[in-house]
DNA sequence: ACCTGAACACCGTTCAAGT
DNA sequence: ACCTGAACACCGTTCAAGT
């Protein structure tokens, strides 16, 4: 897809449907027949980067559990502009809501079980787990040295 | 200012600057005579709105610091869409990636400063800031209940 | 089924002109 | 110093028409 390029380069709303549709040799008004609007084509573009991560993320089963965060938050780094656009659109555009809401509701639930499996207390899960991804988000919309990230993490690791 | 009511009710980028004019009495082409462009009036309008806030909470001194950070965390949940609005345009406009960076170094200080009198020891001050900032912004960002709310707030206090 | 050209309503911003 | 009307370049989207 040329929007996926386009929306890394540059960004989601500096991206015109016009360059879009020269980046993929058509006319604009193509574009509308393969999607509804801008957001929907936005909501494609992230189903394919979200699946791109999650196949990385199956061949890191291995690592510690910091390290396997300090990797997320690497890949969402690298998309940095888009996540911030998601959170913004979601806010009023029910399309990108429900992506952003389905995200959510697979990552939180990955985090959990990974929480679990490191012994923390079922009682402590759902907060922790919260705690956890805002976590995530903040170390990705916010640039610190990686000693400043791992030392986030780090602490997050010791709450229980 | 009419901008800021306008921001409130419907969101930045739904404000067209037609209708701050409209608003406020005034044709479009005035406002650019008060302000470079709309990022500016937009920066004018979270300096306004901050200043209310800083007021509101010298009022609340004698408060617990997890309620003082639930009163936070209200107000800033008042004001989301412009939070997310901020974030998404730090990235690509200088202008309000200069008064995100001011914000942050005030309220991140500010914070530091209340976990020093909970007794956090100073080595763990700057993570746990960190950690804290990023908890408020999660919370702020995804509607949770307020039970669920303080139980995140109770699990950072926890930390150290 | 797939693609286009022309148009629509709107946007932020500018500029020369008025008082 | 303060405000305006008219214009500019652009935007996402639609629609009737072509193959």
């Amino acid at each position: 897809m040329a929007a996926a390029d386009l929306f890394a380069a540059v960004g989601y709303e500096a991206t015109s449907m016009a360059s879009v549709a020269r980046g993929a040799g058509v006319t604009t008004t193509t574009i509308y027949w393969y999607f509804e609007d801008k957001e929907t084509l936005l909501v494609a573009v992230l189903d394919h980067l979200l699946q791109e991560t999650l196949a990385g993320l199956g061949d890191r089963d291995d690592e510690s559990p910091v390290d396997l965060l300090m990797w997320v938050v690497d890949r969402l780094t690298e998309q940095r502009r888009l996540v911030s656009t998601v959170h913004a659109l979601a806010g009023r555009s029910p399309t990108v809501a429900v992506w952003h809401d389905a995200f959510h509701e697979l990552t939180d639930a990955m985090l959990a079980e990974g929480l679990r499996q490191e012994g923390v207390p079922e009682p402590l899960v759902p907060a922790t787990t919260r705690l956890g991804v805002f976590a995530i988000e903040g170390l990705v919309m916010h640039p610190l040295s990686r000693a400043e990230q791992r030392a986030v993490l780090e602490l997050l690791s010791t709450v229980r």
